[in-house]
DNA sequence: GTGAAAGCGCTAACAC
DNA sequence: GTGTTAGCGCTTTCAC
C-alpha cells in the first residue's frame, strides 16, 4: 500500500496495452477511436483512479484556463455574491477565475486593468465602476472580453448590463403613486461617468410629473457605506423629503444608520427605494423595497458570452440588456396628505 | 506590426545568444548566473514584454499552483469577504484559489470534501460547518491542510481559529453588567457539533453569576438568515428577553427583522450583542455592538501556514487561537430596573 | 482504428 | 558560470 505517483495516461497505456495517444482520445471520447477500446480505457482510467492535469492539457492547448476578472467591490454583497456565481459557472466549464477588485479608487482601477496585460489569460470580465474609457486598454489585451455595464451600440465588446434607466423609472413613478412629492435621488455620482442610468431614470419620472428642476433632487452619496451614512446624516438633519429613491441596498445600509440616529422612522417619515435586492435588503430592522437585478441569469450571461467568443473568436459581439424588478416590502407607504 | 506570439525563454535565449537554461536562471534570480548577464537578460525580458508561463513553471515543478478552500455560505459576508482576503493572500504568493461553499447542507459539505480528492490541490483549506469528523476524508486527501475551527490538542492538521468561548463569555459578562438579567442565546445548535464555542461561553458566564438552567437558555435559529427571523419571531413573540446574544451579525440581521415586526426597540426593549464584525453590522437603523474577529490577519495566517506546509511536509502542525474584540455601538443599554 | 513523435514553456540534474 | 538534456502530462499531426 505504498504512496504511488498519480496515473498518467503512460501508466495507462502501458497497463491496456495500447498507446498514450489512444488513451488521451478515448479519454476525450473521440469517436476516432472503436467504441469498444473506448469503453475499455474509460472504465479503466475511472478504476485507477485517474485524473486529468488541466496543467498538462491546457499548456498543450495554449490557453491558460483561468478568467481574470475585475469587481468593483468586495463589501457590496451584491458583488461577492455575482463573483461566486461567476465562480461556479466558470469552474463548471474548467475555467479558473481571477478575481480583483478595484474598491474605492479611481488609480487602483486603472491598475488592475493595465495589470491585465500582464496576466495571461484567456479572457476577461470587467465591471467598471470609475470610467467607461477603457477601450485602449482592453483592446491592448488582445483577448475576449466582457464588459459588465452599459455600452454604446459600437461598442466592439461584448456587454451585459441591467436596465436601470427603467428599473429607476419604474421606483420613481411608483413613489409618485403613492403620494411621495419631495422624492430625491441618493448615490454615487461617479458613477454615471461609467453608464449609470438611474438618475437619467429618476429625472424622466420626475420631470414627467412635472416637477420642477429634478436635476437638484440628486445628491452625491460617494462610493462607499461610510459615505453614504455621512451624507445622509447633514442631509437629512437640514432636509425632510417624503422619499429617497438609492442607488443599491448596500448604500441604502448607510443612509438607514442616519435615518435611524435622526429618529425618523421608515417609512412613516420617509420612504425608501433602493436597487439590486441583496439577501439583507429583506432582513434588518425593515425589509426594504427594491428593484431586483437578476444574479444566476447574469452569471451565465457573463461567463457564457466570454467563453463562446474564447472558444470562437469570429462570433459577434452581444451586447445584452437585463431588466428589473420590483420588490415590494415595507419600506414605502401611501403619503397621507392633510392640508 | 503583426501579431507576434508571446516570447518565451527560448527566444529570449537566442536574442540573448545564450542557453534557454541560462535564461530560465537568469530570470529566477539564480547567484549561479553572473551578476551582470543576469541583469541583462532581465532587463532585456522585460523589454521585450516577457511573461512566465504559469502552467508551464507548475507543470514542471510537479505542483498545481491552487489550493482548494472550503466555506459555509455564499451570503455571511464575514465569508466572501474572508474569501476575498484569501483569495489575495493566494495571489501575491502565485497560487490560485478554487473555491466551494457548502451553503446549508451536510450532504454537500460532505459531498464538496470527498470531490476535494478528485481535483488536484497543493493544499487545502477547510471551515467545517456541520462537522468536524471529517480527519479520515482530509487524511486521504494526502496534501496539507488547514483547518479554520478548534480542533483537539491531537489534531494532526493545521488549524486557526477564533476564540469564541471566551468571546462569548466577555460578551455575556458585559450584559450582565449592564443590568441586563435575562439573557437569551440564539445560534445555530448544528454549529457546536464543528466546534462552535459560543454556546459555552454563554453558559460559563451565566452559571459564574448564579443564573439557574442557562441551557434553556440556548435556542437554535438554523443555520440562514431566513430560519433566523422565523425563530425570532415565533420566539419573541411570546418572551421578552432583557437581550440576546446571537452567533452572528449576519444571523442577527434576521432577528432585528422580527424585532422590527413586533415593534420593540433596540436597545431600549431588548439588548444585542452578536459576532463578526462585519461591515454592516456598524449600518442599518441601529449599529449593532458586536465581538469583532480578526480578518486580515486570520486569512494571512491560513494561506501562509498552509504554503509553508506545502513547501515543506515536514513543518511541525501549528494550532493558533486568535483573540476577539468587542466593539462598542448602539445595541446595548443598561437596564433600568424599577421595581 | 491506432501509434510515433513533436511540441506546449518551463526546471533541474548533470556535464563541462 | 553556462550549456545539454530529459522530463512534467497532455494533444495532435502525420503515418501506417
Amino acid at each position: 500500500m505504498k504512496t504511488q505517483t498519480n496515473p498518467t495516461i503512460y501508466t495507462l497505456a502501458e497497463k491496456a496495452g495500447v498507446s498514450a495517444a489512444t488513451v488521451s482520445r478515448a479519454l476525450n471520447n473521440d469517436k476516432l477511436i472503436n467504441i469498444k477500446t473506448r469503453r475499455q480505457i474509460q472504465k479503466m482510467a475511472e478504476k485507477e483512479g485517474y485524473k486529468k492535469s488541466p496543467l498538462a492539457r491546457n499548456l498543450s492547448l495554449g490557453r491558460t484556463g483561468v478568467i481574470a476578472a475585475l469587481l468593483p467591490s468586495i463589501n457590496n454583497p451584491i458583488y461577492t455574491y455575482l463573483a461566486a456565481k461567476i465562480l461556479e459557472r466558470a469552474q463548471e466549464r474548467n475555467y479558473s477565475v481571477f478575481l480583483n477588485y478595484s474598491e474605492d479608487s479611481m488609480e487602483r482601477e486603472k491598475k488592475i486593468l493595465n495589470s491585465f496585460s500582464n496576466i495571461q489569460a484567456d479572457g476577461f470580465i470587467i465591471f467598471p465602476s470609475f470610467s467607461d474609457r477603457h477601450e485602449k486598454c482592453l483592446k491592448k489585451l488582445n483577448r475576449p472580453v466582457v464588459i459588465r455595464g452599459s455600452v454604446s451600440g459600437k461598442c466592439p465588446f461584448n456587454a451585459v448590463w441591467i436596465d436601470f434607466h427603467k428599473g429607476a423609472y419604474e421606483a420613481t413613478e411608483y413613489l409618485i403613486k403613492q403620494g411621495q412629492k419631495n422624492i430625491r435621488y441618493m448615490g454615487f455620482a461617479g458613477a454615471v461617468s461609467c453608464g449609470d442610468e438611474r438618475p437619467s431614470g429618476f429625472i424622466k419620472a420626475m420631470s414627467g410629473n412635472g416637477m420642477k428642476s429634478p436635476y437638484k433632487n440628486i445628491i452625491d452619496t460617494g462610493f462607499n457605506i461610510e459615505s453614504a451614512y455621512r451624507t445622509a446624516l447633514k442631509f437629512l438633519s437640514q432636509t425632510k423629503p417624503d422619499a429617497l429613491l438609492i442607488q443599491s441596498d448596500y448604500l441604502a445600509f448607510g443612509v438607514l444608520r442616519a435615518i435611524g440616529e435622526l429618529k425618523l422612522r421608515v417609512p412613516e417619515d420617509i420612504s425608501i427605494i433602493s436597487f439590486d435586492n441583496i439577501e439583507f435588503s429583506n432582513y434588518g430592522t425593515i425589509p426594504l423595497t427594491t428593484m431586483s437585478q437578476p444574479f444566476d441569469e447574469q452569471a451565465k450571461l457573463l461567463v457564457n458570452t466570454l467563453l463562446s467568443r474564447i472558444n470562437n473568436e469570429t462570433l459577434p459581439v452581444v451586447h445584452k440588456k437585463l431588466d428589473m424588478k420590483m420588490i415590494l416590502r415595507s419600506s414605502v407607504c401611501k403619503k397621507i396628505r392633510n392640508k
